[in-house]
DNA sequence: CTGAAAGCGCTTACAG
DNA sequence: CTGAAAGCGCTTACAG
């Protein structure tokens, strides 16, 4: 009557091994384990009854486990290097988590949400994916000289971008909207409705939005035969108040702009905030395009002409990219259409 | 010659083990596990070149090994029940899971996201917290019902609630702003700014916010004599679209209203829009108060009156608590206090 | 097709 | 204070 006692957890019942499976299954662990690995070398019988077994007895596999003698984790992180507040801000990037969450849920793979923001973090984040414990991540900032960049390649890590990576060499695999295009769009229908002096508000320099939109910008103006003003030109940091400070500017170098196309709604806003404040009306006096199509192109006043990203798209394939990559497959890259959305800004 | 192949992934370099440590430090992987668990029962040398070792050998812990043993995953699950839509609009769930994903790396634990919006989600994360992937989970939506709730708890999971858990008997541990006094604040900076006709737009009846934040209400008013009169108040669903339709019913049932209280500020983003459309100015004709101090609040015209919530402290609250489940702590509840922001609106 | 066995990298009583 | 050893729950050659 003296039995040890049963080793225990605070948690009151123990989930059922592999080992309670073969039991009522009647074979050996080993075919239970080819039967999870799906069942290649199993008879048809066996295959049967250890399926029935797993129901009857709710197993579900110890990732653990797995993981020690895989020497795969089985989750993917999703970094986040860009300084936190500019990133949780941006409607696009909690949709791009949203969808990234939801594709790997699919294939029943957890997403590890991970920020490296600032150098403890980094630290910390470097140690966490040198050991191992992701097998691959999905990575959204795309500012030049990122510095995890060089940690994740020493880790050997797959690594799939979420736009186009900056000044970086070698292949690395990304997902992007077509930005490009995207400006293009946008400008044109500027020009289509008749504007001529279109001016730009562009974004960062050293992300790929900010130098990929402002390239169709001056493309479209070529493609018109209209000479490119570089006083038409101000650049802002993709925040509200970076919009507002350079539409102040433009206003003061170039008041009788007729037209802005600017590279983010965020910075619309803040843009729509100056001209009412100048006096201005839109799309009356000024026409006003945007980019994202986030909320808060629906919420401005008058609501924004914008150029939507496939979000859903554009996390969807991430992930797809990032799993073969995991699966040994080459580098590649996505790139996705935007569509032009008109409401009345413009 | 003929030695057995090592066994590779892809990955290159291996990482250290615990026994590279031992061999290093000379003693036993035991002694290396107890230094790397306090270093309780361990002499100062042998302590110390333990540490040197680690360090040298850049040692980090193979957590699916210690977490095969230990029965405990390490790690975390931040869980969203809402239908993903109105989560990730919503800025303010955004904050908390930055500020969740913060608190918890420096305990070092890793927060898993995961999305229970529908029943085929529902059962997947359902099944992966049965077989104790996680040792506790952050639960994020309120609705009363919620039908993971019955899971949590047959799994025996450590939970910590965002906002007052709805119709739960028991003691759940939750964490949430003082919603009936954040309320009552923005309704009294209306009555003492001279309003005297006070509308409100709650948000939903199923809700902690929108049943407190309606109480808040109704309490000012009768602090300050003032009759509730019913066709003051309309409900939304805390979207923007919601917002509009509540007021514009507003409008329609009781013209002469001078102010309103909505009960969030993407809501109130919709109500500024259904007032525009009615030709009425704000704040001259009608003040407008909101809820959260969201950026939409500052990309309003006019930027909103709201009522600040303070996401920082309940996401650090909340880590705390769950921690403190998971070290098996008594459930407790923490309200934190609101904050009034005066701007244009009201 | 299947079982027995080794081993993944840790932790933790148990002796000493 | 410390080492030897068992064991956590899996996967995977290896024989058969």
């Amino acid at each position: 009557m003296t039995e040890p006692a049963p080793r225990r957890t605070n948690r009151t019942k123990r989930p059922p091994t592999i080992h309670d499976v073969a039991a009522e299954a009647g074979v050996s662990r080993g075919t239970v384990s080819r039967v999870l690995q799906g069942g290649h070398n199993v008879s048809p019988a066996a295959l049967e009854s250890v399926n029935a077994a797993i129901r009857k007895l709710g197993y579900v596999v110890n990732r653990a486990a797995r993981s020690l003698v895989t020497q795969r984790s089985g989750s993917v992180a999703f970094l986040l290097t860009e300084p936190q507040e500019r990133f949780f801000e941006d409607p696009n990037f909690t949709t791009l988590l949203r969808g990234c969450t939801t594709a790997l849920a699919e294939h029943d793979i957890p997403l590890i949400l991970m920020t490296a923001g600032n150098e403890p973090e980094r630290r910390r984040v470097t140690r966490y994916l040198a050991a191992g414990h992701v097998d691959g991540v999905l990575l959204v900032s795309s500012h030049s000289g990122n510095p995890m960049l060089e940690h994740l390649r020493e880790a050997e890590l797959p690594v799939v971008f979420c736009g186009k990576p900056l000044g970086q060499r070698g292949r690395i695999p990304y997902v992007a909207a077509d930005d490009r295009e995207g400006a293009k769009d946008m400008v044109r229908h500027l020009l289509d409705t008749g504007r001529r002096r279109v001016a730009t508000i562009a974004g960062p320099q050293d992300t790929p939005g900010g130098v990929e939109r402002l390239y169709g910008y001056r493309e479209v103006l070529q493609e018109y035969g209209i000479p490119v003003d570089e006083g038409l030109i101000a650049v802002g940091d993709y925040s509200r108040a970076g919009g507002e400070a350079a539409m102040v500017e433009l206003l003061q170098r170039v008041p009788d702009l007729d037209a802005v196309f600017v590279a983010s709604d965020l910075m619309a806003t803040g843009a729509l905030a100056a001209l009412d404040r100048a006096g201005r009306s839109v799309p009356g006096d000024v026409a006003v395009g945007g980019f994202d199509d986030s909320p808060a192109a629906l919420a401005a006043r008058p609501p924004l002409t914008t150029i939507r990203q496939p979000w859903d798209r554009i996390s969807e394939q991430m992930v797809r990219l990032l799993l073969a990559r995991i699966a040994g497959e080459e580098p590649a890259t996505v790139i996705l259409p935007t569509e032009l959305i008109v409401r009345d800004s413009a």
